[in-house]
DNA sequence: CGTAATCTCGAAAACGTTTTCATGACGTGG
DNA sequence: CCACGTCATGAAAACGTTTTCGAGATTACG
């Protein structure tokens, strides 16, 4: 027995237009043939078909994500505040992950495009020319900390430089003199951003040249753990180490720990993101507050309110601001150099 | 300019049933129409749409991914392992979220169930009920972690109740005797089995009762620090601690750092899972490995070999064994008691 | 009481594909 | 040279909906 219209339509006696007024009441039917569809409704278990619907109605109900990765607890979290979103307006969302090159993000693209009503791509290695053909694409599409270069897009971004700078600054602030920086991807644009904010306040405090000081990284806890063991045996050593990120951060919590390095007492370290994770740490980690989940269900909102808009809205440019967490992983310096 | 096969067709000027037979490579087509088709879709810049396409073929090309959370580490390496399959096999990914309560987990069946070919469900709180209904979609199912009450449905599990079992038999090997244990949620059919095996080695060690031993979590971080706490206040102190889960044993690392407690020194702490922080944990965390990734890329495997099969296939039933991994955080007992 | 307006509802078109069926061209074997 | 199989191709059906259009019934009003 098929679930269709049709079976219902028959069992109920009525036209399938009727079965389909009544569940999408759009016009009022008669009480007892509203009874009867409903009854036949139930006995057949019908639920309509997706794929008819959205072949008629150009709509699919579902939003496309775009991440380089869901195991890190960032997008994690990301992905998380933007199901939570889309549930409560109804959509479903549909992920694609993995996106390192280009070749797979088009084709993500492309093949999502009419499977979706639109995009939330939060892709920082994207360039200009990906964008673009993002951005000509049928659907919507909200970009999370991408470069600032077209506006038919939406964006929602938050202010990488000003939050390293700030950690930057406050460990300046604390004393500390030689504070070692680990990058994130080179092609990045959040992580550059991070870098130029790193740079920015160590040359406010007369640094000019830090390269003996920034440290190549890609976000990962392998890359703080392997790049911290680096850092440690140089001479003299930094008292302070900003990693681009909370999970390279732990990394570098980690090797300190295992070669009995005191933190915040002998070197203070510092995070990005503020991830769950970074409050229980060991010892809990200094870092900057993003409202990472919050980011994730704007993005969708953002959507969400342009595909039911009636007329066409501007595109926005959001920049969230971020907020220094000062937690147990850092100190004045005690180094008397 | 709609992007349709019609227009493709006109403007190749052939019928739309060739320029079908072009792009499916379903049966030969002259060299000169094939060569006008393809030229006319790169100039149209056509994709099938894939609603037309599902409503006459039946299937979608989706899998659906039913989770309780994303932003679990758990979860997401789960979902990684799931989403790396899915490419694999040209299937994409439909994921829906919190499903801690009957409803919304059945909405988001009926909701999925025509718009996905397969459902990789991994809800350990679910019940016979939720499980029947499931079986009885139209879609195939693999359930993870779940009780192994139906046979309509693949299962894929890990050996919960061994894990902790071995686990603690390995603490009780190393001279500990008071060890105290987290729980995770009462209705989570994994840390029933995980009870379990704790129970089953402290009865092989001659404790008969535990239940001064056991305290009630959720999974949770936070839990791990609340409990974590109590249990430090416990006389005499227990001196090992095993945490349902990996999230919550690290909860408890963070609560005994800012009291000051040692470990392994003063207390032996372990999780479960062995999820990327466990080695990045500060002392890193003795756990119980589970080949998280590898089970969500099985679960995609089983579902697309499932689909493909010409023949109906028997229902399997896999048992991941799973590892006990010793890291910095347990000890043997210096408690002369 | 007649006509116009309103209301309910069924027939049919439309959405964009894939696939079946039919047709005409062509080559081949007897 | 004719009949027959093979081959490329187009016309049309089918998938399961929503929505338009029109018809018939009912109400409202003069």
């Amino acid at each position: 027995m098929d679930r269709t219209i049709r079976e219902v339509a028959r069992r109920a006696g009525v036209s399938i237009a009727t079965v389909s007024r009544v569940l999408n009441k759009t016009v009022p039917v008669s009480e007892d043939k509203r009874k009867r569809v409903l009854e036949a409704v139930d006995a057949v278990g019908y639920t309509p078909n997706p794929a008819a619907q959205s072949l008629l109605k150009k709509e699919t109900g579902g939003l496309g994500v775009l991440l380089p990765y869901a195991g890190e607890e960032f997008f994690a979290e990301l992905l998380t505040g933007a199901d939570l979103a889309a549930q409560e307006y109804g959509y479903y969302l549909l992920i694609c992950t993995s996106h390192r090159d280009d070749k797979t993000l088009q084709a993500s693209i492309r093949g999502l495009d009419k499977r979706v009503d639109g995009l939330v791509v939060m892709v920082p290695e994207i360039n200009a020319k990906e964008l673009a053909y993002l951005a000509k694409g049928e659907d919507p599409v909200v970009c999370i900390n991408t470069p600032l270069s077209t506006d038919a897009v939406d964006r929602i971004n938050f202010d990488n430089f000003e939050g390293v700078r700030k950690m930057t600054a406050y460990l300046i602030a604390n004393g500390h003199e030689r504070i070692a920086l680990i990058r994130g991807p080179e092609r990045a644009h959040d992580a550059q951003k991070r870098l130029e904010g790193y740079r920015a306040a160590m040359q406010g405090a007369g640094v000019s040249d830090t390269s003996m000081l920034e440290f190549n990284g890609d976000y990962t806890k392998q890359a703080g753990y392997t790049v911290g063991e680096k850092i440690l045996a140089l001479d003299p050593r930094p008292t302070a180490i900003i990693a681009a990120n909370d999970y390279c951060a732990i990394g570098v919590l980690s090797v300190l720990h295992e070669h009995g390095i005191a933190v915040p007492e002998e070197i203070s370290v510092a995070g990005f993101d503020d991830v769950p994770s970074a409050q229980y740490a060991a010892p809990t980690l200094t870092s900057v507050r993003v409202p990472i989940r919050e980011i994730g269900a704007a993005a969708i909102r953002r959507l969400v309110t342009r595909l039911r808009a009636k007329h066409p809205m501007p595109h926005e440019d959001q920049v969230y601001p971020v907020e220094l967490v000062v937690r147990q992983s850092t100190a004045p310096c005690k180094d008397e150099a």
